[in-house]
DNA sequence: GTTGACGTTGACGTAAACGTAAAGTATATT
DNA sequence: AATATACTTTACGTTTACGTCAACGTCAAC
């Protein structure tokens, strides 16, 4: 419970490091999931001697990692950009790609949209039909 | 490539049957697709030999969880309902059950919207950012 | 008498994103 | 020394809805 655990033992730095429990813990994923994405060659930090050790601009890149789920995209998706984005800086490419992905994935999610729209309608009209026949039969439909 | 094909050779009776490629062809499936369906227990169709025969009801069956699917619904829930469904007909408990069932899919597809919604407007805020900057590179965006 | 069309069962493969042991290493505390 | 804690690797398991062989049966046609 001592503040000086192992790791993490200097006063805090110009290079700030964190463990994969560290991140783990900030960003509310496991551990595994970090060595996962490792493993899918997303993130590449150094060891010391086994153990995982993160700069902070591996700490960029997983930020970066979990925008690009929660916007949908696939790890492979996010891989391939994260490279372009590693290459150089403003690379005119690098935009084209992103912005092409970016756009294919605005489209799909507004396909999806339309067609959770429709269920939903269907769904609804549904609903109203099991409701006229239970109260049809006096059952209170909120009973439910 | 005659008319009279095997298990098809009668003239359409009152109990009309399909075979299995029949289905599968309507309704843009796989024969595979609808053994699959069989071996979840969600269509029992009876059996001439060895082969299988769909009558009108597997027929409407299929359609259900065809409907099912579309709509979102697991071929586990999709079971539960055909097997209320099957039991007897207009029994109040089914139809809350479906009822109960269906506003969680509506709940959860509103919720899955409120998603896309975000992801949407987060896209859509970095492609801005990107074409801006490509604008100020001097790249016509629109030819990508 | 074999080719072709259609059918059967069974079992393994696929994709994504991890979960879940199992078994070992290294350090720190008691 | 023994215990506790954190970390490591390897590798198989999970989920859903099928796809993809493989090997076999059966029947009518040429």
């Amino acid at each position: 419970m001592s503040i000086t655990q192992a790791h993490n033992i200097a006063a805090p730095s110009k290079t700030e490091t964190y463990t994969i429990t560290e991140l783990s813990e900030e960003f509310g994923i496991t551990p595994r999931t970090i060595r996962f994405y490792e493993d899918k060659d997303l993130i590449r930090p150094r060891r010391n001697g086994m153990n995982r050790v993160y700069s902070r601009r591996d700490r960029a890149r997983l930020l970066l990692i979990l925008r690009g789920k929660r916007l949908g995209f696939s790890l492979a998706d996010i891989r391939e950009m994260l490279d372009l984005y590693d290459v150089g800086d403003g690379q005119v490419e690098q935009l084209r790609t992103m912005l092409r992905k970016s756009r294919e994935r605005i489209a799909s999610l507004e396909a999806q949209r339309r067609d959770i729209d429709d269920a939903i309608s269907e769904l609804t009209t549904g609903c109203g039909q099991i409701e006229a026949v239970l109260a049809r039969k006096g059952v209170a439909v909120d009973e439910i």
